[in-house]
RNA sequence: CGCGGUGUGGAGCAGCUAGGUAGCUCGUCGGGCUCAUAACCCGAAGGUCGUUGGUUCAAAUCCAGCCGCCGCAA
């Protein structure tokens, strides 16, 4: 098949590579334009997909829309003169207009980081944990012209760890999706796929990720912190300086909310008589660390408040 | 030229404002002790203080450029 890949960040990657090393053509990668990033002169950088893409010397195109604009009649007639026999979507970052979920004969497929129809949307990997969930997955779906409402396909599974962060599950998620990629087309070519519609009763929203989001209340309880830290990262106060935390566990340590319960394991007190351990953090200027490297040039008073 | 931080043995930091002996908490190695539980005691190795140049009798420290890492903002 000739096949056109539609993706951008490090998530669907894995996928690209599922399309390069099957006996398939991929015509053509699309990705969002690089972006500056970085603070001194603002360099651009390319996403990971464009990265990966340019090993294989596949066609790049990064149009700012497929919705309007001079971008996107460009890509539509670049794909109308590809005239690819599928499209394949995964975390590309833009909605396609129903011209283009029409062209290939076999449609388009997306890769979606959940169990459908829960969690359609944006950010589904950072709403399972800061929701608590114990379980999420990865599901192939025929695109239509809603959000994550397609036909679904496959789907597969995975529990998720008490402790495990975003980062773990995505990469995790990431491979998977690899896997349902494969077995959504092999399904598709030999012609067993049994596609099957979503109960929208059942389904979910999960919207994009707000920086305000990772501030941490110490009011809450230990779990929702938790939850906080694991699912996008937390940051709070620590003299006056920013301190974001990226791994934390729940113990059983009493103390006022918003203090340090145990300044020898730096655990902070929350709203349920539970406390957070910080187990990895990153102050402001400085790199990620394990808390025990932090500690050993930070000294922390018990009672000391953060936020 | 968006704002700012930072670079010191293997790790995390102090020292820099007021230039003059390389320090702290760990780790590693050797020895002792034997359960004091993130055990303790003694000893040792390990550093061109990011880099280049400048000022100076003397620079980790002051000045200038460059490189690297990072927070915020976009």
């Amino acid at each position: 098949m000739k096949i056109v890949f539609m993706g951008s960040p490090e998530f669907s990657v894995p996928c690209l590579r599922v399309l390069a090393e099957s006996s398939h053509e991929v015509a053509a990668v699309f990705t969002q334009p690089d972006k500056a990033r970085g603070r001194r002169g603002n360099q651009l950088v390319p996403t990971a997909v464009k990265s990966a893409a340019l090993e294989y010397n596949y066609p790049v195109y990064q149009p700012l829309s497929l919705r309007k604009g001079e971008d996107a009649e460009k890509s539509m007639q670049i794909l109308k003169d590809i005239s690819p026999d599928l499209i394949v979507v995964t975390a590309y970052g833009q909605i396609l207009p129903k011209e283009i979920l029409d062209l290939p004969k076999y449609g388009c497929i997306n890769i979606h980081a959940s169990l459908l129809p829960q969690y359609r949307g944006a950010a589904p990997i950072n709403w399972v944990i800061l929701n608590n969930e114990k379980e999420t997955g990865v599901t192939s779906m025929q695109m239509s012209e809603g959000l994550d409402t397609g036909d679904m396909l496959i789907k597969k599974s995975t529990p998720i760890g008490e402790n495990e962060i975003y980062e773990d599950l995505y990469a995790r998620l990431s491979v998977m999706g690899g896997e349902v990629l494969k077995e959504t087309i092999d399904a598709l070519e030999k012609n067993t796929l049994v596609p099957e519609k979503q109960n929208d009763e059942f389904s979910s929203y999960s919207p994009m990720i707000k920086k305000e989001m990772s501030a941490l209340d110490f009011t809450k309880s230990a779990q929702e912190v938790h939850n906080v830290i694991r699912g996008v990262t937390g940051f709070t106060m620590l003299d006056g300086k920013r301190l974001k935390i990226f791994r934390s566990e729940i113990a059983d340590i009493c103390g006022e909310a918003g203090t340090i319960s145990d300044e020898k394991i730096f655990a902070v007190a929350c709203g349920d008589g539970k406390s957070v351990v910080f187990k990895e953090v990153q102050p402001e200027g400085k790199k990620r660390m394990k808390t025990e490297d932090f500690l050993r040039g930070k000294k922390l008073r018990k009672g000391e408040i953060l936020g």
